[in-house]
DNA sequence: GTCTATAGCTAGATAGAC
DNA sequence: GTCTATCTAGCTATAGAC
């Protein structure tokens, strides 16, 4: 077998960098191509079904990049709360560029991707809120106001990063991560 | 002249409808027909600039919805503030269909949207923070804490917009408008 | 596994009849 | 002012050489 030219996470990494910013729709196989450095013909080699399964795959490696970074860091009981915060944080913070990317999730619940791929999305949108739920519950709260906490915190980061690329300023989002920080921690 | 089929407001609620519902890249000017009850043809007679006219005149109409329904109903000092909260967002849940349906602003701040309208969002945006910041200023909040709060409103409506779409419920958005509330009247 | 070339279609936009 | 018909460019997807 020939070597692969890319590599699985960098091919990843390029689509999605379009993905995100373009949404569904927006995203031509050319666009996808460019960005990661293969051409059209071979992004039909390594994703068969053409743009849908580039998405799909998209979504699963975002999902599975949540789920350590932000999941694992938020349920793991071996460290303390405020540590596994300021951690899952920081990596919020470069998930979204500090606040000048897009959610990948934002643009995929629109367009032709609502339809497409409804179910993946709430599937992560679930481990979002089940991570920041666990926290709340290590910091001492019932489920069901640990629920509502994470429910807020989720509105905050999908918000702040609305109005952020609306005014074009990172500054809202940058203060919503502090004020998630002072839901847990007290202001 | 031969008079019009469609009025201009009819017409604009169904291309607003298509652009919120799927974007400005994936909305196509057969979408945009279909939904305005007038062919290709005869849209480029009413927006010559085509498909970004359309979209630019969509804007400058939602824009002046909410002029007229939040920000000048958070601003009439001729009534209580408790009582024009509680009628702007009546109208905001309208807007949204109940949290159903996506802002247009929201969706306009990617794709080639963001290239193209990001002058019109911003300041569209700015609106609505100014009348939240006048609400709050009416509710004797000072200057800076009055924004403060107004742009934590725009960060509720728009993150649990996308909360509620991710998870396919409406709840979410319901109980954001009631946590607005709460902003203003205390818990 | 990656590439160039191309098929078949739909996009945005225009011409011209009524 | 609205329509049908059409142009060209770009789209998704495939064929076949290396």
């Amino acid at each position: 077998m020939r070597p692969q030219k890319v590599e699985d996470k960098e091919l990843l990494e390029g689509l999605m960098s379009v993905l995100r910013a373009k949404g569904y729709d927006g995203s031509s196989l050319n666009d996808l191509a460019a960005s990661s450095g293969l051409q059209k013909a071979s992004l039909y080699h390594r994703f068969p079904g053409g743009k849908k399964e580039i998405t799909s795959a998209v979504l699963a490696y975002v999902d599975k990049w949540v789920n350590k970074h932000i999941y694992e860091v938020l349920s793991n009981n071996a460290n303390e709360p405020s540590a596994r915060l300021e951690t899952a944080l920081n990596n919020v913070n470069a998930l979204y560029g500090s606040g000048q990317e897009i959610c990948i999730i934002r643009a995929l619940t629109m367009d032709s991707g609502i339809e497409l791929f409804g179910e993946q999305i709430k599937e992560s949108m679930s481990h979002w809120i089940e991570g920041f739920k666990n926290l709340g519950m290590a910091f001492g709260f019932d489920e069901l106001k640990a629920t509502n906490k994470a429910q807020q915190v989720l509105i905050q980061i999908q918000g702040s990063l609305v109005v952020s690329k609306g005014m074009a300023s990172a500054e809202p989002f940058q203060k919503a991560l502090l004020s998630i920080k002072n839901m847990y921690l007290g202001e």
